[in-house]
DNA sequence: CGGCGGGCAATG
DNA sequence: CATTGCCCGCCG
């Protein structure tokens, strides 16, 4: 039920209206388990004005403290990715689901000097509604811009040639990290990561590693590190069972 | 060096 | 608000 949270009430156009989001809909990951490994969303320790958003290709826990996501999980396959849309939609907006004290909008973004980086990339949509609804700002953090467009690309890229080798489904959770002195953008406040990760689980090998880079200029692409040590900088439980790495 | 994928801003 | 052109980094 995962598009039908979002789109259910009014579906006819396959191309994205943004009146999708116009009616504020509750959504629950009890709506979305298909994108957690064994329907179990990471447990994050409470905080308040955390959100969970269904998206069709794509879950969100939403923070309205720092108005940008906690997490974003996918899963991914072969067949999906292959299924990708070439045609980029740069559609960016506020979600309306999200009451306005929480929310990112537009203007936070503008000229503050960073990008509105996806954590579920736009790249691995595989239809429009998917594509269109991945320019939520939801689904955004302030980034920065030589990062969004050098190192991280180069890991969503490394992720999808992955995938696309891969035998079956493989479980991404993508996030930001902050430290006490991390800024804020735009009259909103807007949080700035100071780090982002981009966890995989191959389900099929159980095999489970993350990407860990700092959010920042000259940031280069390095070793993945490990499910528990990413457990231990981010303090989250992401509820995977690796099997036991070399 | 051209194409592509991550973006931006100016223009009607 | 949609269209268009542009910047940048990476890769083959």
């Amino acid at each position: 039920m995962g598009a039908a949270g979002i789109a259910s009430a009014r579906t006819p156009n396959p191309v994205f209206e943004k009146d999708y989001f116009r009616v504020p809909q509750p959504t629950s990951f009890a709506q979305c388990p298909q994108f957690f490994v064994g329907g179990k969303p990471p447990a994050i320790p409470p905080r308040p004005m955390q959100r969970e958003l269904c998206y069709e290709a794509f879950a969100v826990l939403h923070s309205g403290e720092t108005r940008t996501p906690v997490y974003v999980a996918q899963r991914l396959n072969r067949r999906v990715l292959e299924q990708a849309d070439k045609k980029r939609a740069d559609k960016f907006f506020a979600d309306a689901r999200l009451p306005t004290a929480e929310r990112a909008e537009l203007e936070d973004y503008k000229r503050s000097g960073y990008s509105r980086g996806h954590m579920a990339p736009a790249g691995d949509m595989s239809t429009p509604t998917a594509m269109a609804q991945s320019f939520s700002l939801a689904n955004m953090v302030p980034q920065n811009i030589q990062h969004n467009g050098g190192a991280w690309s180069k890991i969503e890229q490394d992720t999808r040639r992955y995938v696309l080798r891969a035998k079956g489904d493989v479980y991404v959770i993508t996030g930001p990290v902050y430290t006490r002195t991390s800024p804020s953008i735009g009259g909103n406040e807007v949080r700035v990561p100071a780090y982002l990760y981009k966890l995989v689980y191959d389900s099929t090998t159980q095999r489970a590693w993350a990407h860990w880079q700092a959010n920042r200029e000259g940031e280069q692409v390095g070793a993945p590190i490990t499910y528990q040590e990413l457990q231990k900088r981010t303090g989250i439980d992401f509820s995977i069972r690796p099997a036991p790495q070399h």
